[in-house]
DNA sequence: TATATATGTTAGCATCGGCTAACTTTTGAG
DNA sequence: CTCAAAAGTTAGCCGATGCTAACATATATA
């Protein structure tokens, strides 16, 4: 097949790699945002165990502004998965493997957190936009964060 | 209704308010999520237009790492939404709006690019990162990443 | 120009994560 | 101890965004 075609693809093998990596990098996202759910979960109930000792759909639903009956179909995925045990009509608890993915995720979320507002973001903005970003930073980037966050902190 | 109960809720205004507050970043991040596939097609058929003269399904669908028919029916719901204009079987043009749009995304996507880069992280984490941060980033942040890759750069 | 191949579309299905309405269970107040 | 209200669940719906299989159209080359 000739190359440099004007509709018959193929261009050139450069622009195939660019194209492969991009496209990798969005089904990066797109899977970032399968697992979105559960660590928004996770995390919520982490919190909630440690504020009021412990964390019922009620509050789940309240807190992340949905209807109890999609905190419970939620619930029962997760539970799926293997990262919550629960009976029904009971409160929620996290399995080891919960606790493990609950505690990576608000370490991750603090120093997002920390990294924006060493930026010079207010509270508000920073406690929002992190909500969004954590789920798509990478280890690479979480590091070059917290590097900045020390730094900061450091020159205090 | 007594505060502080064990079972029955409102435990007190300032945790109200938290949750208030918590479950507005929840939806906002949902929100993000609605208009992320037509932030990510139009900035794609830009830049295909631009290296290419011209934006078709096929490269489309290769780039975003999806089939065909996933295309065909997103760039339907784009015509719907009066992003791009386009006829069947042929290539795929962006409206004004879409165009306006699509600049936004590009200029949102090269700043959280050159941030990356300026903290010192590799290129294909950075361009990786991006493409899911990107759509996460309220104005404020996004200029006060931009304050930083300037002044980076006129650190020389 | 005829036709094989590449491209594009349609139809039909699945999953995810929202919702409402209606029902069950638990809990706490009287 | 009873029973009303709060909390939780179930059933059934919807829209978004993926997929495959089958079909339609366009294109380029023999």
């Amino acid at each position: 097949m000739t190359k440099l075609q004007i509709h018959g693809r193929e261009a050139s093998d450069a622009s195939d790699r660019d194209a492969k990596a991009q496209a990798e990098g969005f089904a990066t996202v797109r899977q970032a945002h399968e697992s979105e759910m559960a660590e928004d979960y996770v995390e919520l109930i982490a919190e909630l165990i440690e504020i009021q000792g412990e964390a019922r759909p009620v509050d789940i639903a309240e807190r992340l502004g949905v209807k109890p009956p999609t905190v419970t179909k939620n619930i029962s995925r997760l539970k799926e998965a293997g990262l919550v045990s629960r009976e029904r009509y009971r409160a929620i608890f996290l399995t080891p493997e919960g606790q493990k993915l609950a505690e990576a995720c608000r370490r991750r979320h603090r120093i997002v957190v920390a990294f924006l507002l060493s930026l010079g973001i207010d509270e508000e903005t920073a406690e929002r936009d992190a909500e969004g970003i954590e789920h798509h930073v990478s280890e690479t980037t979480l590091e070059a964060f917290e590097a900045v966050v020390t730094r900061a902190h450091e020159k205090h």
